[in-house]
DNA sequence: TTCGAGTTTTACAACGTTATACATCCCGTT
DNA sequence: AACGGGATGTATAACGTTGTAAAACTCGAA
C-alpha cells in the first residue's frame, strides 16, 4: 500500500502531526527537524493522499466547467484558457458539456453531474432565471456568456449589445443598408437577445429599419444551422447586402451557401461573425468577427470562483471582458472601433 | 453544514450503516426499510460526500483525459465523446491539455498534474517509449493516437498506415502523380511517421516515386502551420498535383494558400485531410478527409480504462477503431459547380 | 535555582464513508 | 417447543489527513 504520514512518522521517530507540519510548511518547525523529516519523506517516497486531505479540509482542488458544446471552437478555446488559469492556482478542471439543453444545464447547476467540486463555472444557453433561483447554494457558481440574469452570481461576459452594435455599425459604415441577423433561437427563451438587440439598436440609430423579416431563427448554433438560416432568407426572396451572424461557425455556414448560390462575399453580401475562432482566418474568404478576449474571460472566471470560495468576494458582480472587432476579407472596407468596459 | 449519513440515520431512527446500505443498493434490505430510509434521505436532501467515499474506497469516480490541444476540433470532438462515454458509466472527466510538449506529457503521465483520478487517457505527441517505461504504476493508463509504443498499455487508434494509404490511393486514382505530404514534424521524434509511411508505401506500390522533397515538416499542427508548409513547397518551385495533409486544419491552411496563389482545388491541386472535422464541410471547397470513428474511440478508451481498473482486462492490447475516407469537393473528379468566387 | 513567556512538538479528535464482525429476527424443521 | 440457518440490521473500527489544545521544551531574567 501507499506510504502514509504514519509510516513517515515512524521512520523519522516523530509524531504524525510533525510530519504533517513539515509537509504543509508550518511556521514553527526547527530547521533541524524539518531536515530530518524531509529525509524520511524522501526516503519513503511519501506523497499526500488527496482524498484524506479533501475530507479533512472540505476542499477538493477541482472546479467544474460546463459548456454547451466542445465542438464549437470558441468553447474549446475557452476551456483551454480556463484550464490554464486554474492550473496557475493549483486547481484542476472537470469538464462537462450540456448540449445547450435546459435539462442538462439544470442538472449541472444543481451539482448532480459532478459532486466533487469546489466551484462551478457555467455557460448557460437555455437556463432561465427561475431555474437558478432555487439552486441549493452548495458551491460557488460563476456564469459565463451572453445570457443576462438578475441573480446573485458573478457573471463574466463581454458587452454583447455594444459588440453587436459595433459589428452592425461597421457594416453600415460600408454602405450596407439591409443587414440580416442569423441565429436568433427558436422557442420562448431568447439566448441571442442581446446581440439581436444590438443589431436593432444600431440600425435604428442609423435611421434604418430593423426589419424583423431579416432575422433568421435557428435550432442550433453550428455551421449547418447558419447554412439553413441563410438559405431560408434567400429562399424567402430577400436579398440583404450584409449578414451578421450569432457566431463564426454560423457565419461560415452562411458563406458556404452564398458561395453555392454564386453570391460574392463581400462584394454582394458582407459577413460578420462573432467569437473570432481560428477557422475564420483560413477560409477562401477570411471572416470579420467580434473577438472576445478569451484568455481574460477564462482567467476572470477562475479568479471569481476562487475568490468566492475564499470568502474574499464582495457582492456578486458583473464583470466585463474586452473585445475587439477584427476586420478581414468578408467586410473589406474602412476601419471600425474597439470596445471595452469594467464593472 | 451538509447532511451526512449520520443525520439521515438519526432522522430515520436507524443505524448509519443501514442508511449506507440503502444508498449503495445493498441486497438485503427489506422494501419497508428501504422505503423508510429513502424518505428520510429525500426529506433531508442527503447527498453522499465523495471525498469520504474516496478515502474509504480508494476510488474517485474521475478519469483524466489529457489531449495535446483543445483548439484542434478533432480533439474537442474526441473530448466530447469521452465525456459522454464516461457519463454512461457514472464517471466524470477531468480534462487537461499538454500542448503536445514532452515535458507536460511527462508530468501528466506521472500523475503530477492530477492526483485524484482513477485512470488516465493520454494522447501523446512527443513522449518517447522510455518516458513511459519508468512510469510509477499508480493508475491505469490508456494511450490514444498515432504514436506507436511497445509498452504494456492499452492503445486505441485507427490503422494510420492503412488510412493514409487509402487517402493516397484515392488521389492516385484521380490520376494525380505528385502527391505532397504536409505535416511531418521536425525534430528527432516523428509523430507523423505512420501517416508518412502510408504515403510512402502507397506511392511505391503504385510505381510512383516517393519524393521526399514533397514532404514538408512543420513545427505545429494548426492552420497556420499547414499554410506555411504549403508556401514552402510552392516557393521551392515544386508544383505537386495533390496534397495529403496530416490533419484537416493543416489541409485548410494549405487550401487558403492555394487560393491566394490562384491555384484551383481540385482542378490544379487535389487536397485530402485527416480527422474529418466539421469545418471541412463548410469551406468554399469542401474537404475530402479520413474520418476516424471518434465516438468509438472515446467509448473504447473509457471502457479500457474501467476494465483495467476492475482487473477485468486481459493483457494490454492494441485496439483498432474504424475509419472511412469521406470524399468531398477537394478531390472531385471533375470541376465543382459554381465557379470560384472572384476578385 | 526557579519562573515565565515563547517556541516547538505531541496526543487526540474529528471529517463522512464503508467493511467487518457480530447481534437479532423470522422462518420452516425437528 | 426448541433449533438451525439464512436474511436483515447494528456497533465499531478503519481510511489519511489536519485543527485544537495541551504538553514539553528553550532561554533569559529574577
Amino acid at each position: 500500500m501507499r506510504v502514509s504520514l504514519k509510516d513517515v512518522a515512524a521512520h523519522a521517530g516523530v509524531s504524525i502531526k510533525t510530519v504533517s507540519n513539515v509537509v504543509n510548511n508550518y511556521q514553527h518547525v526547527t530547521p533541524a527537524m524539518r531536515e530530518r523529516v524531509q529525509r524520511s519523506i524522501d526516503a519513503l517516497g511519501y506523497r499526500p493522499n488527496l482524498a484524506a486531505r479533501h475530507l479533512r479540509k472540505g476542499r477538493t482542488g477541482i472546479i467544474a466547467l460546463a459548456l454547451p458544446e466542445l465542438g464549437n471552437p470558441y468553447f474549446a478555446e475557452l476551456a483551454a484558457s480556463v484550464i490554464d488559469a486554474a492550473s496557475g492556482h493549483d486547481y484542476i478542471v472537470l469538464l462537462d458539456h450540456t448540449g445547450g439543453s435546459r435539462e442538462q444545464e439544470l442538472l449541472v447547476s444543481q451539482g448532480f453531474r459532478a459532486r466533487v467540486i469546489d466551484g462551478l463555472i457555467l455557460s448557460p444557453i437555455e437556463l432561465e432565471t427561475e431555474d437558478l433561483r432555487d439552486r441549493a447554494q452548495e458551491v460557488p457558481l460563476v456564469l459565463l456568456g451572453e445570457r443576462d440574469y438578475d441573480l446573485p452570481y458573478d457573471h463574466i461576459a463581454i458587452d454583447n449589445v455594444a459588440a453587436a452594435r459595433a459589428a452592425v455599425r461597421h457594416l453600415i459604415g460600408l454602405g450596407r443598408r439591409e443587414v440580416a441577423f442569423i441565429g436568433a433561437r427558436r422557442g420562448r427563451s431568447e439566448p441571442a437577445q442581446l446581440r439581436v438587440r444590438g443589431w436593432r439598436e444600431e440600425l435604428t440609430a442609423a435611421g434604418l429599419p430593423a426589419d424583423e423579416g431579416l432575422v433568421a431563427a435557428t435550432d442550433g448554433w453550428g455551421h449547418a444551422d447558419g447554412a439553413r438560416a441563410m438559405k431560408h432568407i434567400l429562399d424567402s426572396g430577400r436579398r440583404p447586402d450584409a449578414v451578421f451572424a450569432y457566431n463564426d461557425p454560423m457565419a461560415i455556414g452562411a458563406m458556404r451557401v452564398l458561395h453555392e448560390r454564386g453570391l460574392r462575399v463581400p462584394e454582394d453580401i458582407a459577413v460578420v461573425g462573432f467569437d473570432d475562432v481560428i477557422e475564420g482566418r483560413f477560409g477562401a474568404v477570411t471572416l470579420t468577427s467580434v473577438s472576445p478576449d478569451k484568455a481574460a474571460i477564462g482567467r476572470l472566471a477562475v479568479e471569481s470562483v476562487l475568490a468566492r470560495l475564499n470568502d474574499q468576494a464582495p457582492e456578486p458582480r458583473r464583470i466585463w471582458a474586452d473585445y475587439q472587432l477584427v476586420e478581414r476579407e468578408s467586410t473589406l472596407g474602412r476601419p471600425a472601433g474597439a470596445g471595452r468596459g469594467t464593472a
